[in-house]
DNA sequence: CCTAACTACTTGGACATCCAACTATCTGTT
DNA sequence: AACAGATAGTTGGATGTCCAAGTAGTTAGG
């Protein structure tokens, strides 16, 4: 059952009575946390039909989007910023489903690359129609929105390295 | 090792020259996602040390700002928005380490408190502390920027039915 | 060449989260 | 008063993520 009040407000109110200090950056990084929680969930509930989650949805979309359909694992790893185990992780998942596959690397032994199926690129295709028919859970968001979250968190990314 | 270019801003790209829609809802959805993981981690990082994570934090700061310094398990999941599993979890970690105890509930015998202890007040303080000090993994970021998402995310909380 | 240092991936273990199912207790209707 | 249905919390099982350590293969300095 839903709160009569927005929690986050009362954490604000409660984080100045006690004096606690950086008030909106807890307020923005709680808001954040939320806000990942519910997409994920959203996300995740609309790739569920189709035996994917937001991250094998991820490593796909990566794989149809690149020139050969397959790339090194530590390449998505990069990619998705993502820990090599969860690529492993990942990748076992989505190779049980024969949506991909692993092949080696035709010049560096160590390397293994994770290959489309023709069966992960239908997939792929239908998961991302099914994500855009919900608008990644953000429906109802006006566009100005969207994109002051994106202009907002950019900075953020930066400063973490990513780019 | 960082990257060269904005993985976000490729994502866009190939979104729209594949024709699959949706393209500002998965920039702000990826964002999203991205910024919560360099969020998580800098606060997790700041509060190992002190023997806390972040659900474990929220929990402790729910209780410091309680009128009794306790609460029904059951209330405390539904501030934090986790599932009562998650809440178990937690006040065994949360107990095991002497910051809360259980107590039962004085007219509901289905009902169990979580009581924070003197330990357990003076830990939540330093961790406050701690998070203030480091901006909750958001310094740098101009406050401007941050009551951005933070009103941006609101409609979506409020979508969500948070409250 | 040869070996030390580096890189790519996997395995095992820790931890957090959720769901389904279970026990215990309470509440409202008859 | 009694019972069906709701509520509070826990347990067990599945999943996903990370870290530390291990194996295999590559690279570069002497």
């Amino acid at each position: 059952m839903p709160l009569t009040f927005d929690p986050i407000a009362e954490a604000r109110r409660n984080w100045r009575k006690n004096d606690w200090g950086a008030v909106e950056a807890m307020s923005a990084a709680t808001s954040i946390t939320r806000a990942h929680q519910i997409l994920l969930g959203r996300i995740d509930g609309t790739l569920e039909p189709l035996g994917l989650n937001f991250s094998r949805f991820e490593a796909l979309a990566l794989l149809h989007f690149s020139r050969a359909g397959s790339l090194p694992l530590g390449k998505i790893g990069d990619r998705l910023q993502v820990h090599p185990t969860s690529v492993t992780n990942t990748i076992d998942r989505l190779e049980a489903d024969g949506l991909v596959i692993r092949r080696p690397h035709p010049n560096d032994r160590r390397t293994t690359l994770a290959e489309l199926t023709s069966r992960g690129r239908r997939r792929v295709q239908a998961a991302a129609r099914a994500l855009a028919e919900v608008d990644f859970g953000l429906d109802g968001m006006p566009s100005r929105d969207l994109n002051k979250v994106d202009d907002a968190l950019t900075p953020l990314r930066r400063s973490a390295g990513d780019f």
